[in-house]
RNA sequence: GGAGCCGUAGUUCAGUUUGGUUAGAACGCCUGACUGUCACUCAGGAGGUCGCGAGUUCGAGUCUCGUCGGUUCCGCCA
């Protein structure tokens, strides 16, 4: 077929092109018959042009009367300045009239109005994912993505890293996420994983010499997913050797200033932040505190405060080892008035109540400054005075309190601020709050498997002061083991993760034996990295951040889906091309694979 | 694995609280009119397995149970 092809872009003609003869090539978004003009709106992913037909061509006029939305067309013919302009697009001031019409495909009439402010649900948009891609917010979330893409790869080339491709076949590691499995059919029984990280890969890279290593790569988990998860992901890995923390915390920074100059114009200060995970979960009840709240909310311990009082619920929590804990919030925070009806503390007991809680406990301060609240008739004098010491409670001040098990006070009152932070409005959308968490713990008791297990990776090195205790045999002293470990946090989501690695043999078992592989088992699993530290591993590190994520939050979207091409829904099946699906039995045969009924 | 919300026309929704006439609206679609629109306007029209399956009832979009799908959160995500 013989057409008209584009000598511009439906984004691109200005009153600047006026009397110039175009064509122009791209889908009808929107036809306007008046009986005898006719108007069509052409869009291509640069933008929109209007085009006009005059009734005295009549053989054109026809086929635009004819045309429907999502045709394919070509339009050629002289740019003129329109009567009125439509100040609204970027080239609302000229039009085309048109000379020579082609209809190069026609479409069906569309599940859905493929416009601006779509209409259609998540589920109908990605099942026609081509269609809902044509809107402009969606096509945008595909071009940022891009810059960043080459503002990553430019940076790193720049910096002398080295961009090596890892295999997507690999093995099995038992360690962390569940693996997406992939059936040999030469080794039958036998199973290579996906990645869900290529970490060992990039590790042993390190041994071979090669000490500057990026790659933007799809890494997989099989778990369950979230609005900021999904099976397949992007991430950004790095790694490096002779380097400690500092150096992967200045690189990174380096980075992120870069990434948010260079795709939104925002100047971000580095060095970022630094506080170590303990801070976090005391302070803000999370290992990702959004510090654009930093200054009210933070929790305040009240177990020595109201120690001395006789309230059953809270002794009865102190005798089992809990704390008592609490936020406030200003009765001005976020510079507005703030004013907690009975209905609002109501619906935070029943938010507690949700997390668990047998209740949340909820004081006001009156103007003059006595408190009001149902427990203070359970508190003695000294109680009273100790809570408000502790909260320091102003006229207008409120209190939400918790009690319980340390952790789940904690990471309740974490939630609950940012569930009012959200009620009222506290977080301020134009603040970039990165911050860097620390010194995470190396391990932490799974109660359930009565065994320890990594709190990252089990590459993970401990931090020198505590290496003596990877042989110890106390719960309580490999608890208190802090790693080299960190993540980056941006306006309270994780943006990535890394740490300092192990690069000794034996260090590596001693970290093994902890979580209860034995030697031999160490091997089995994991012996081409144990053998590969033998042979003059050097010391290095590295980090790993989400792409996907980054590009959104660059693009003020809170699910990943919104930046991600061709996403799957939260039970991982895609809706568009209908995976997973069934395969025939001859495929299973060639695998030696038999379905359970 | 658990909890919440949603599922009615091509689409987005109302109707479900309190079971009862022919299940409505807007947008889209079709037909006709219209020469400056840009959410064109006007007149008319077609379009429904109320996700699916049981049950209760004289009668179910509406009540009950199950199931499937979407989504959010918890668990999980080294």
């Amino acid at each position: 077929m013989s057409y008209n092809k584009r000598t511009h872009s439906c984004g691109q003609l200005s009153i600047a092109n006026v009397n110039e003869t175009v064509v122009l090539n791209g889908w009808v978004a929107k036809k306007r018959d008046l009986g005898g003009i006719i108007f069509v709106d052409i869009r291509d992913r640069y933008g929109i042009t209007q085009i006009k037909v005059s009734p005295e061509k009549k053989e054109i006029s026809a086929l635009a009367a004819k045309l429907g939305n999502e045709f394919v067309i070509s339009a050629k013919g002289k740019v003129i300045k329109r009567e009125s302009a439509n100040l609204n697009i970027s080239t609302g001031e000229i039009e085309i009239d048109v000379d020579e019409l082609q209809v190069l495909n026609e479409s069906l009439t569309t599940p859905f109005v493929v416009e601006e402010d779509v209409k259609a649900n998540e589920d109908l948009r990605l099942q026609y994912r081509y269609l809902d891609l044509r809107r402009k917010k969606m096509m945008d979330g595909l071009l940022l993505r891009n810059t960043v893409y080459q503002i990553v790869h430019k940076y790193f080339a720049e910096s002398n890293f080295v961009e090596v491709e890892t295999p997507i076949l690999m093995k099995s590691t038992p360690e962390g996420a569940r693996d997406y499995l992939v059936p040999s059919r030469v080794h039958k029984g036998k199973f290579y994983a996906l990645p869900q990280s290529p970490q060992t890969y990039k590790q042993i890279l390190m041994v071979s010499g090669l000490d500057k290593y990026v790659q933007i790569c799809k890494c997989f988990r099989d778990e369950d997913l979230r609005a900021d998860r999904q099976p397949e992901f992007t991430q950004i890995d790095v790694e490096m050797s002779f380097v400690e923390q500092e150096d992967v915390f200045n690189i990174s920074e380096k980075l992120f200033k870069r990434i948010w100059k260079e795709s939104i114009d925002v100047d971000v200060a580095a060095p970022f932040p630094m506080m170590t995970y303990d801070d976090a979960m005391s302070k803000y009840g999370s290992d990702k505190p959004d510090m654009r709240i930093k200054d009210s909310m933070v929790i305040t311990n009240l177990t020595d405060a109201v120690k001395t009082s006789e309230f059953k619920v809270f002794n009865d929590v102190i005798n089992s080892g809990g704390i008592i804990a609490g936020i406030k919030i200003g009765g001005t925070a976020g510079g507005s008035k703030i004013e907690i009806t009975r209905k609002i503390s109501d619906s935070y007991t029943e938010y507690a109540k949700k997390l668990g809680f047998g209740g949340l406990a909820f004081v006001k301060t009156n103007e003059d400054g006595s408190l009001q609240s149902s427990i203070l008739k359970f508190l003695n004098e000294e109680s009273i005075a100790g809570m408000k010491n502790a909260f320091d409670m102003k006229s207008g001040d409120y209190v939400f309190i918790l009690s319980g098990e340390k952790n789940k006070v904690l990471s309740g009152l974490g939630q609950l601020r940012l569930r009012i932070a959200e009620d009222f409005k506290l977080l301020d959308d134009s603040k970039h709050e990165f911050i860097w968490i620390t010194d995470f713990p190396l391990f932490h008791f799974e109660e359930e498997e009565n065994r320890f297990v990594g709190e990252h990776h089990v590459f993970t090195s401990p931090k020198n002061e505590f290496m003596k205790y990877l042989d110890s045999k106390d719960r309580k002293e490999i608890e208190s083991i802090r790693a080299n470990c960190y993540d980056l946090v941006y306006n309270g989501s994780e943006m990535g993760s890394g740490s300092i690695r192990i690069h000794n043999s034996e260090t590596q078992k001693k970290v093994f034996n902890i979580i209860g592989l034995s030697d031999e088992e160490a091997v089995e699993k994991f012996g081409f990295i144990l053998e590969a530290f033998k042979y003059g591993a050097p010391p290095h590190g590295g980090v790993a951040f989400g792409f996907d994520r980054i590009v959104a939050m660059l693009s003020g979207t809170k699910s990943i889906r919104d930046i991600i091409a061709f996403p799957k829904t939260v039970s991982a099946a895609s809706l568009m091309d209908n995976c997973p699906s069934p395969v025939i039995k001859q495929q299973l045969d060639e695998l030696g694979i038999q379905l359970k009924q």
